[in-house]
DNA sequence: TAGGTGATCTTG
DNA sequence: AAGATCACCTAT
């Protein structure tokens, strides 16, 4: 526990298996002083090659997921539907264009400011259970786009380890356009957590 | 269950 | 240069 995780860590070539062992780990984020951390629940893993759901199938290169194809240990932020900040962890080596998506966490420090954030008074599920919801909690804006996992204001620690049977595999949220790849169980979240977005 | 929202990408 | 698309959320 509270150990900032190395950016080699992350240059794992099975992004699934890294998209796995992301639960239960940390993300923490320090903006403006403001100090949040959220246990990870549920995460998606994306792959550039032969997954038809990534921004960056094909090796695709574009402006917006450039950063995809950097070393594994960066932040991948971008607008979804105009209004949303979804946040993916890339990884693999320089070259190869794979992320995870951190869909859910649970909250664990900074609950006061994360309630603000959210324009919120109690603490329910909605306040860090989704993608998008998650990021404003945690403060995460475009502006983190190509943030190395080792800075001062963004990074994720070591947490509790699960057992394999705790951790169920699912197929992906919103992906349905992918075709064959949209059966891909793809989708990892905590068994029986509160916290993670849809069962 | 439907509509808001705007950057990004693709097509023409 | 314009239109379709989109890794979602909130409220009816």
């Amino acid at each position: 526990m509270g150990n900032k995780i190395e950016m080699s860590w992350y240059q794992n070539s099975n992004v699934a298996e890294v998209a796995k062992q992301l639960l239960g780990k940390i993300l923490c984020t320090n903006i403006d002083g403001k100090l949040t951390k959220g246990k990870i629940v549920e995460t998606e893993a994306y792959s550039g090659d032969n997954d038809k759901a990534c921004h960056a199938n094909n090796q695709n290169k574009t402006k917006r997921n450039h950063v995809m194809f950097e070393a594994g240990g960066h932040a991948y932020v971008y607008l979804c539907y105009g209004i949303h900040h979804l946040f993916n962890v890339v990884t693999n080596k320089e070259g190869s264009a794979d992320a995870v998506l951190i869909r859910a966490v649970e909250p664990i420090e900074g609950v006061e400011i994360m309630l603000k954030r959210r324009k919120m008074r109690s603490v329910e599920k909605k306040l860090t259970a989704g993608p998008a919801v998650l990021s404003q909690a945690l403060g995460i804006l475009t502006d983190h786009y190509g943030t190395a996992l080792n800075s001062e204001s963004l990074w994720v620690e070591e947490g509790e380890l699960h057992n394999e049977d705790k951790i169920v595999s699912t197929t992906r949220i919103g992906v349905d356009y992918a075709e064959e790849d949209a059966l891909k169980l793809w989708r990892f979240y905590i068994k029986e957590n509160a916290w993670v977005s849809r069962f």
